[in-house]
DNA sequence: TCAGTAATACTACCATGGTAGTTTTAAGGT
DNA sequence: ACCTTAAAACTACCATGGTAGTATTACTGA
């Protein structure tokens, strides 16, 4: 919000998701939910729960002897925000540009291109 | 290459690309390149671009008086990278989801979906 | 030849993300 | 009442991006 959303760092944004999918976790929680793919100290994550705290990511409430964390931004707003921040890096601005560029940029599957397809009708039915 | 893409600051970037477009620039170019946008100092722009010069990413070679750069790293390459790296955050790899975002995230005029839908067509003619 | 100038080199500083160890606190069971 | 344990608090450290001032060097024109 006050500070821009795109510049969160890719642990922040994972504990972000994690807390979308699960409001009100415990430091324990989040941790245990991040544990396949990051092995981390249990102080790494309530230590970046702090610091997100303090830069108004996230809140918490106290519940017994625990802190239960919620995410005080929009999973939608900082996916728009995200997004825009790379359109502009990747394109000055271009959207279409970026998605040509993710689109020659990897193999996408014919399943994914039908998908796409889909989306844009829907979009510009929507827009009308 | 050895140091994944994906990570280049904005700066970084925004060099990379002015280089992209004038091989061969001298600081001052480059400087001058940016100067609408951001109004940095000279010693910023020789700075960021020997410390990239250090990691790979651009080399110089003597002209005169004067260092000539030119990007080590293509443009391809680093936006494959920065896109992979964004899908990735934000739909931990889905690229439908991830263009799903970025569609109803923001204003996308007839224009642009039309172009979009272009684009598609196109790749899936390429794919088959 | 010498002063000015334009270039690089060097140094420094700050913020932030990421990571984690150590200390304190408090709850809970025995 | 005390020991264990789990939680938060505090402190610390490093890398990197971004920014820029100061120092040095070397060319160039008067």
């Amino acid at each position: 919000m006050n500070s821009p959303a795109y510049r969160l760092g890719d642990l922040q944004l994972r504990i972000l998701q994690s807390l979308w999918d699960r409001p009100d976790s415990s430091v324990a929680e989040v941790h245990a939910e991040l544990k396949p793919e990051r092995d981390l100290a249990y102080t790494t994550v309530a230590t970046m729960l702090r610091k997100m705290e303090t830069r108004g990511l996230v809140a918490h409430r106290e519940e017994g002897r625990s802190f239960l964390y919620r995410a005080l931004v929009a999973a939608e707003e900082v996916s728009r925000s995200v997004g825009q921040h790379l359109v502009d890096r990747l394109s000055s601005g271009s959207l279409t540009e970026a998605v040509s560029h993710l689109l020659t940029s990897r193999e996408v599957s014919r399943d994914e291109l039908d998908q796409l397809e889909k989306l844009i009708k829907e979009a510009k039915r929507r827009s009308k």
